[in-house]
DNA sequence: GAAATAGTGTCTCTTAGACACTATGGA
DNA sequence: TCCATAGTGTCTAAGAGACACTATTTC
């Protein structure tokens, strides 16, 4: 088995090598992050019997400067030369949130030649979840101006055709997204071919209004992602606070994957990966719930 | 809402910033693809009533030149700074397989500081799957030497630990690959901590034999998905050739699933995904079977 | 006929969906 | 008492696991 120090062609060793090793000086891209961070926010509520509407929320940060001056993006920066991409990614969320310890998780990266105007960028897209009761301040007090969108996300329209050998589908996805001053909205085409045995996926930004860059695209990943894995993991529960009830927890699942759950059923699917307290809520106007908290030895791997 | 021509703080509206932009000449991290490339292989068999064996394959490349100098990498390269990731990606793999029309994903981008001896590298690795017999030539002419590796996967170890408030899981992953000449292996350990709500998954190689960089951590990544995309997509049928039985493909379920499955439930699954060809095997030494294609029409999104 | 694989029938157990029903606190 | 939500019981249908059984080819 081929061992240190080998010789190379040129006779030198591992560690010579390295010593006289020149990274040339070709052109490099730039590489940032840009950090989706989710959170779901209660609406204000008049009836005091009904229980507050809940919605999913998104950071954004208006531009100060070109391109896309004034628009809306997703906070993140360049990664450092020596930082690794995951710590880019953390400092840009403690940046925003002001708080450790936040899921997040690496999503996608984004390489197309022309996607920033300026120059050569490659940018890694990361995903983080935060439980809104924890972000005590404003967030982003050092960004320019920065704001929660509500998130709305349908499925405008599906269209399928089957040629000779392929078959092609296509789907229209409208994203709009909402804050007390502004609302920005687009079009995405997903487009699905299958060649042969091979499936494929391409995303393209049809219309778009008020967002920078490429992050429509990147918007509208995360949430398919986000909505893929409360099917099958714990991540809904990093948009919760420790204590909930079973209502507010369904609440959020139905938010996230856009349709309605029955009560019933619910419960029994999500009875394991919950632990009741002996708290209770009160004063609702109504009959009180109790308080679960995640129980955490549910399905590690 | 803002729109173009705004003008910034110096008075420049978009186009002309853009004019004028310096990228500036701070240090920039060179990126690479890495590509993970499986097939299943049929083993030779000597008995002739037997089904051939099969085994999942890698296919990695021996190293010319420091560092890891005659050690075995994933094959891949630099992305140019005219080019995608993506295209950066589907370049490496036709230069490996010489065949177009294979599925591709990606996968993780993998940004530590010190991965590549040389300097600062972050790499962005992407899997494909391609059907054995598709491959006419033996694959990586141009390259020194390129291998299939038969790749077994094993879980050594599970420990988990409750700390008062945290729990914390730490899983021994084995990695053995072998190609007619060689034998490589390593152990990773996976980590998986949950504080409070937010669960964390980090891998770390502890041993390590014959494999370059951090090539073993994004083998054992792709396993990982390779597997889970196996319980709940199509992605198997890459694998497969445009006809097939369904004991094969049972088989390659099994391989990548590293469980054996029920004859009679499997075929119940998955028949809606396969359409029935008047075709059969013949001159088996047992009863025939017939052959199956891919339903293409299933479950589009 | 033996060996080996191909393919089916059926029982059980679990789980999701549907929906009716009971329970409880506050105005 | 009514309202709104909390929470349970039960029927049904679909699907996975288990396993016995039949079918078909080659030597």
């Amino acid at each position: 088995m081929p061992n240190q120090p080998f010789t190379d062609p040129n006779g030198l060793n591992e560690e010579q090598f390295l010593q006289n090793y020149n990274a040339g000086s070709y052109e490099r891209p730039s590489v940032t992050v840009d950090m989706l961070i989710f959170t779901v926010m209660e609406q204000e509520q008049n009836n005091y019997r009904k229980l507050a509407d809940k919605s999913l929320q998104l950071l954004l940060i208006q531009r100060g400067e070109h391109p896309f001056l004034g628009q809306w993006a997703l906070p993140g920066g360049f990664v450092g030369i020596s930082e690794s991409v995951e710590e880019a990614a953390r400092r840009e969320l403690y940046s925003e949130t002001n708080i450790d310890n936040i899921y997040m998780e690496q999503l996608y990266t984004w390489g197309d030649v022309d996607r920033d105007p300026r120059m050569r960028v490659i940018s890694c897209s990361y995903m983080a979840l935060v439980d809104r009761k924890a972000l005590d301040v404003q967030a982003g007090d050092d960004a320019a101006a920065a704001a929660w969108f509500d998130v709305s996300y349908h499925i405008l329209e599906t269209r399928r055709e089957a040629l000779e050998q392929d078959v092609r589908q296509e789907t229209l996805v409208e994203i709009i997204l909402e804050s007390e001053q502004e609302k920005l909205s687009g079009v995405i085409k997903l487009t699905e071919t299958i060649q042969g045995h091979v499936r494929q996926v391409s995303r393209e930004i049809v219309r778009s209004a008020g967002f920078s860059f490429d992050h429509l695209l990147m918007v509208q990943y995360a949430i398919e992602r986000l909505r893929g894995k409360a099917e099958y993991t714990d991540i809904i529960f990093n948009l919760m606070p420790p204590l909930f009830t079973l209502s507010e927890l369904q609440r959020v699942y139905e938010i996230i994957l856009g349709k309605e759950l029955l009560a019933a059923a619910f419960r029994r699917k999500i009875a394991e990966r919950v632990i009741e307290t002996d708290q209770s809520t009160r004063d609702a106007g109504h009959r009180p719930s109790k308080l679960y908290r995640y129980n955490r030895e549910w399905n590690l791997f």
